[in-house]
DNA sequence: GGGCCGGACTATA
DNA sequence: TTCCATATAGTCCGGCCC
C-alpha cells in the first residue's frame, strides 16, 4: 500500500522540491502503525533515487524488482527486518503521543533553539570544503579501455551490480542490486530490445586509477581525506587564499584587502612581482609547491610523533610556512569551540598563535594556526569573489583529473561544510559541480529530502517519515523539539545540526538503538585517528551445512585475513566471527583476548575463530531447542524459525537435530595495534605453538587488492544437484551434523545430538536437561574445539575449567 | 559510576 | 535454472567488574 513518495529526481539545479507537507496533526489519533507499508518493499526496494536520470516509470521499475525478488529467503529476511523497524516506529509513535499529550506540537525550547543558532552561526564564512566524487567510477574505469560498452546498458559485477552506466540506470539498474534483477529490468523495460552487459570487476584497475586521481587532488590539498576509492574530501582554503592573493597582488581589484597585505608581501612577494603574468598552469604549480612543500614537513612530523605533536608545535610555528594546520581547523573544531564558548566562529584565533592550552587538551593535537591565517586571508575577499575563484579552481581541478586519468570524469560539491559539499556533489552529477553559497545554506538544504543527508539511510528516513511526518530537511527542522526528545543524544545532535547546515562529521541514529554514522568530515577534525579501526574478510558461498566444510572455509578466511594483517602490520585484540544462515539471518560472536594480547598469526586466528564459530552453532542449537519446546513439538515443516536453523534433512522422521546451514562466513578483527607498537609479548608461548607453517602465507602478496565483492565469481557453485527442499546435506562425515536419520518416533536432540526415543514429552524433558546444563554452551564449544588439540587460547585457565565441565557433562 | 565487552543495527561506497 | 556482495565505522544498550 502507500508507496513511498517517489523520491525526487536528482535535484536539478533549481531546488524545486516536492515536499508533501502534511500539515498539522494528522496522526494524533492513530496510535499504532498508522500507515506503515506492510509491504516491506518500502525498505527493500527503490528509495534510492540515485543520479540515474531515468526516463522510465519508476513504478514499473519497482514492480519488476518486487516481482523478480519474489518470495525468496532473502526477501523473507528483509521483511522480518522491516517488521522490526515497524515495531520501533510504533514504539516511537507511542512515546511521541506521551510527549505531546493533547498538543499538536511541542513548545519551542529556547535552549535548543539557541544551540541550533550557534551551530548555524559557526558556519565558516567561505565555502572551501570540496568533495570530489568520481562518476560511475568502476564503470568509467572499464570504459577507458572498452568505450564501446557505453553504447549499451552495462554494469560492473556479475552476481551483484557494483555500479552501472547511465544507459543501465535509465532502467533502474543501480548499485547493490542483484544481477538477475538488473537483467530483468533491462530486458523488460527495453521490451526485449536490449540486454544488460556485465563487466567483471577489476579492483587493481580501480585502485590504480584512484591513485592517479588522488595524485591530482593532492596538488590542491595535500591533506585531503578519502574514505573510498572514488571519493575525496578536500579543503581548498589554503589554495584559494594563495590563489586570490596572487590575483590581488596583480591587480587591486579587491579593495577590502588591506591588512592582508602583510601576507601578500611576505608570502607571495616574489610571485607578486615576477609571476604577475603567470599563466594558470604556472600559478597552479606555484601554489601546489607552496602547499606540498609545507605539507611534507607537517605531514612528516605528524606521522612520526603522533603523540608529541603538541611539542612540535613550537617548532612548527617558527617554521612559519608550514600550514599543515589546514587539517586541524575543521568545522568540528569550530563547532566545539562554539559549543564551549558560544561565540567567535569568525575572526579570532589570534590567541591560538601561542599554543593555547585549552584547545590542546581536547584530543586535538595540532592547532593549525596557519590554517586560520589562511581563513583570515579569505575573509578579506568578498564571498562572491571567493565563490567565483573556487568554482574556477575546482573546474580546473576536475579538468586536470580528466586529463591525467585519461578520461575519467568526476563531480564536485563546494560548501562551507564537508557534509554539505558531499550533498552538493551529487546534484550536478555527471561531470558537474555545485557550490553552496555560505549565505544560502538553508536555501539549498531545506528543500532536500532528508535521505540526501549523509548518515540518514533508509531506516532513519522511514522513521522520520512515519513518526514525525518529516520528508524534507525543513520538515526536520520544524520538528526539532520532538527530534531532540525522541532520538538518542548523538543521533539527535547529528540530526539537529544537520538541519541548520552544520553537516560535517556524522553519527548515526535511530532513536532507540540504531545509529547512523556518517563519515569523516572535511579535512580536519577526524584526521587524527585515521588509523584503521578494524579489518575483516567474509565470503559468501553456496549454502553449506557440513560443519567440517564450513570450518575449512572459516580457516581459509582466517588465512586471508591474517595475510592482510601481516601486510598492514597490525595485530588484533578482538576477533569476531560472522555467520549468515541460508535464511540470510546474521549472527556474530566476538571475543577479546586477554589484556595486552594481540594476534595476527593465521593459526592463532583460526583457533579463536573456530571457537567462536562453535559457540554460534551451539547457541543456535539452544535457540532452536527452546523454540521447539515452546511450539510443543517438532514438526517437519519448513518452520521458518528466524534462527534460520533448519532441522536436518530427514523429512520423514521427527528429527530435531539442527543443521547450521550458512551461506556466508566472516571474521573481523578490531582493537588493532601496529605490530611494532606492541611489546614482543607472545604470552603463553607454550600455547601458541605454531608450527611456523604460517609463514608459508607470507610469500607472494599482490598487495592487498580487495576481492571482488560482486557475489558469484566463477566459484564452482552454480551446479550441484540440490535435491529439493532443504539444501542437500551431503553425506556428512563423522561430524555431529546430520545424525543418521533415525527411525520414526525417535528424535535427535539439537543440543547434544543424542537420539531420543519416545514422544514429545520425552524429548522436551531431555531438552530441558540439556538447557539446564548451564555449561551447554561451553560444552559444545569445547566439543567442536577439542578437535584442535593444542588449543592455544588466551585463557588457559578458563579453558581448563571448561574442559572440566565438559567431561562432567558428558 | 566508569570502563570494557559483546551483539545488534545503521550507514556508506 | 540461475537466484541479493564486501569492507569499514559509529551508535546504543545491557552486562559485568571494580
Ligand atoms: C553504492 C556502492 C558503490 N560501490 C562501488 C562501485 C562504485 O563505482 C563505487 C563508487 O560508488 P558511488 O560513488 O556511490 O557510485 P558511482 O561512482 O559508481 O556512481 P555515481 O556517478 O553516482 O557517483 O563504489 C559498491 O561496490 N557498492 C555499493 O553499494
Ligand atoms: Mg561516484
Amino acid at each position: 500500500m502507500k508507496s513511498l513518495p517517489s523520491p525526487t529526481k536528482a535535484m536539478p539545479k533549481s531546488h524545486s522540491l516536492q515536499k508533501l507537507k502534511l500539515t498539522a496533526t494528522k496522526t494524533t489519533t492513530n496510535k499504532n502503525l498508522p500507515s506503515l507499508s506492510q509491504d516491506a518493499s518500502a525498505l527493500i526496494i527503490s528509495a534510492s533515487d540515485k543520479a540515474g536520470m531515468d526516463g522510465i516509470d519508476r513504478s514499473k521499475i519497482d514492480a519488476i524488482i518486487l516481482r523478480e525478488s519474489g518470495n525468496s529467503l532473502y526477501i523473507q529476511q528483509q521483511k522480518r527486518r522491516d517488521a522490526k523497524v515497524n515495531e520501533r516506529i510504533a514504539e516511537l509513535q507511542t512515546k511521541k503521543q506521551e510527549l505531546l499529550l493533547t498538543r499538536s506540537r511541542l513548545p519551542s525550547n529556547p535552549a535548543l533553539d539557541a544551540q541550533m543558532q550557534s551551530w548555524q552561526a559557526s558556519c565558516p564564512c567561505r565555502a572551501t570544503k570540496v568533495v570530489v566524487d568520481m562518476d560511475m567510477f568502476y564503470m568509467a574505469c572499464e570504459l577507458l579501455t572498452k568505450p564501446h560498452l557505453d553504447q549499451h546498458p552495462a554494469c560492473v559485477g556479475k552476481g551483484m551490480v557494483l555500479t552501472s552506466n547511465y544507459k543501465a540506470r535509465q532502467f533502474g539498474v543501480r548499485s547493490a542490486m542483484a544481477g538477475f534483477v538488473a537483467d530483468k529490468l533491462v530486458e523488460e523495460l527495453s521490451h526485449g530490445t536490449q540486454r544488460l552487459i556485465h563487466v567483471p570487476s577489476n579492483f587493481a584497475l580501480y585502485q590504480e586509477k584512484a591513485k592517479e586521481v588522488v595524485a591530482v587532488l593532492k596538488e590542491y590539498d595535500p591533506h585531503l581525506k578519502s574514505y573510498s576509492l572514488d571519493e575525496a574530501y578536500l579543503d581548498l582554503g589554503p589554495y584559494l587564499a594563495l590563489h586570490l592573493q596572487h590575483y590581488s597582488c596583480k591587480k587591486e581589484n579587491e579593495n577590502e584587502n588591506e591588512e592582508i597585505d602583510g601576507w601578500k608581501k611576505s608570502d607571495a612577494g616574489d610571485l607578486g612581482n615576477g609571476v604577475l603574468s603567470a599563466l594558470p598552469d604556472e600559478l597552479h604549480h606555484w601554489i601546489r609547491d607552496q602547499l606540498t612543500g609545507s605539507a611534507v614537513k607537517a605531514g612528516g612530523a605528524a606521522n612520526d610523533s603522533d603523540m608529541d605533536i603538541k611539542k612540535d608545535k613550537d617548532a612548527q610555528q617558527k617554521e612559519g610556512e608550514e600550514e599543515a594546520s589546514s587539517r586541524a581547523m575543521d568545522d568540528e573544531m569550530q563547532q566545539e569551540n562554539d559549543m564551549e564558548e558560544l561565540n567567535e566562529a569568525d575572526s579570532s584565533g589570534d590567541q591560538d598563535l601561542d599554543g593555547d592550552p585549552k584547545d590542546m587538551n581536547v584530543k586535538d593535537t595540532k592547532r593549525p594556526h596557519q590554517y586560520q591565517n589562511y581563513m583570515k586571508m579569505l575573509k578579506k575577499y568578498s564571498v562572491e569573489t571567493c565563490n567565483r575563484a573556487i568554482q574556477s579552481i575546482v573546474h580546473h581541478m576536475r579538468a586536470l583529473v580528466q586529463i591525467r586519468t585519461g578520461g575519467l570524469t568526476c563531480s564536485a560539491g563546494i560548501a562551507p561544510h564537508s557534509g554539505l559539499a558531499k550533498m552538493a556533489s551529487d546534484i550536478n552529477k555527471p561531470n558537474g559541480q555545485l557550490l553552496v553559497d555560505p549565505h544560502k545554506v538553508l536555501e539549498f538544504l531545506h528543500p532536500l529530502p532528508v535521505r540526501k543527508v549523509p548518515g540518514i539511510g533508509r531506516v532513519t528516513q522511514k522513521i522520520l517519515q512515519h513518526v514525525f511526518q518529516v520528508e524534507t530537511v525543513e520538515d526536520l527542522y520544524e520538528q526539532r523539539a520532538l527530534v531532540q526528545k525522541l532520538f538518542k543524544n548523538a543521533s539527535a545532535n547529528y540530526l539537529l545540526k544537520a538541519c541548520v547546515g552544520h553537516i560535517g562529521t556524522s553519527s548515526s541514529t535511530s532513536s532507540d538503538g540504531g545509529s547512523f554514522k556518517s563519515f569523516g568530515a572535511n579535512s580536519e577534525e577526524i584526521e587524527e585517528d585515521d588509523h584503521q579501526k578494524g579489518i575483516s574478510r567474509e565470503r559468501t558461498f553456496r549454502p553449506e551445512a557440513n560443519y567440517q566444510k564450513l570450518q575449512e572455509k572459516l580457516d581459509s578466511i582466517a588465512d586471508m585475513l591474517s595475510n592482510d594483517m601481516v601486510r598492514k602490520k597490525v595485530k588484533a585484540h578482538t576477533i569476531t566471527v560472522k555467520v549468515k544462515l541460508n535464511t540470510f539471518d546474521v549472527w556474530s560472536r566476538a571475543k577479546s583476548l586477554d589484556r595486552n594480547v594481540y594476534i595476527q598469526d593465521a593459526d592463532e586466528l583460526k583457533v579463536v575463530a573456530n571457537e567462536l564459530f562453535a559457540s554460534i552453532k551451539a547457541e543456535l542449537a539452544v535457540k532452536q531447542a527452546k523454540s521447539m519446546k515452546k511450539k510443543g513439538e517438532v514438526h517437519d515443516d519448513i518452520n521458518y524459525n528466524t534462527s534460520g536453523i533448519g532441522k536436518s534433512s530427514s523429512s520423514s522422521s521427527k528429527d530435531a537435530s539442527f543443521v547450521l546451514c550458512c551461506r556466508l562466513l566472516g571474521i573481523r578483527c578490531y582493537s588493532l595495534e601496529h605490530q611494532d607498537a606492541l611489546p614482543q609479548q607472545k604470552p603463553m608461548d607454550k600455547f601458541l605453538t605454531r608450527t611456523d607453517m604460517a609463514s608459508a602465507f607470507s610469500s607472494v602478496k599482490q598487495g592487498h587488492i580487495q576481492d571482488d565483492p560482486e557475489g558469484n565469481d566463477e566459484r564452482e557453485a552454480t551446479q550441484m544437484p540440490r535435491n529439493d527442499k532443504h539444501n542437500g546435506k551431503s553425506g556428512d562425515a563423522p561430524s555431529p551434523e546430520n545424525p543418521m536419520k533415525v527411525t520414526q518416533e525417535s528424535y535427535t536432540c539439537p543440543l547434544c545430538n543424542s537420539v531420543i526415543v519416545g514422544d514429545n514429552d520425552v524429548l522436551n524433558r531431555h531438552i530441558d536437561t540439556c538447557l539446564n546444563a548451564s555449561t551447554v554452551r561451553q560444552v559444545v564449544r569445547e566439543v567442536t574445539q577439542s578437535t584442535q588439540e593444542e588449543t592455544m587460547t588466551t585463557d588457559p585457565k578458563k579453558k581448563a575449567s571448561q574442559k572440566q565441565k565438559l567431561t562432567d557433562f558428558w
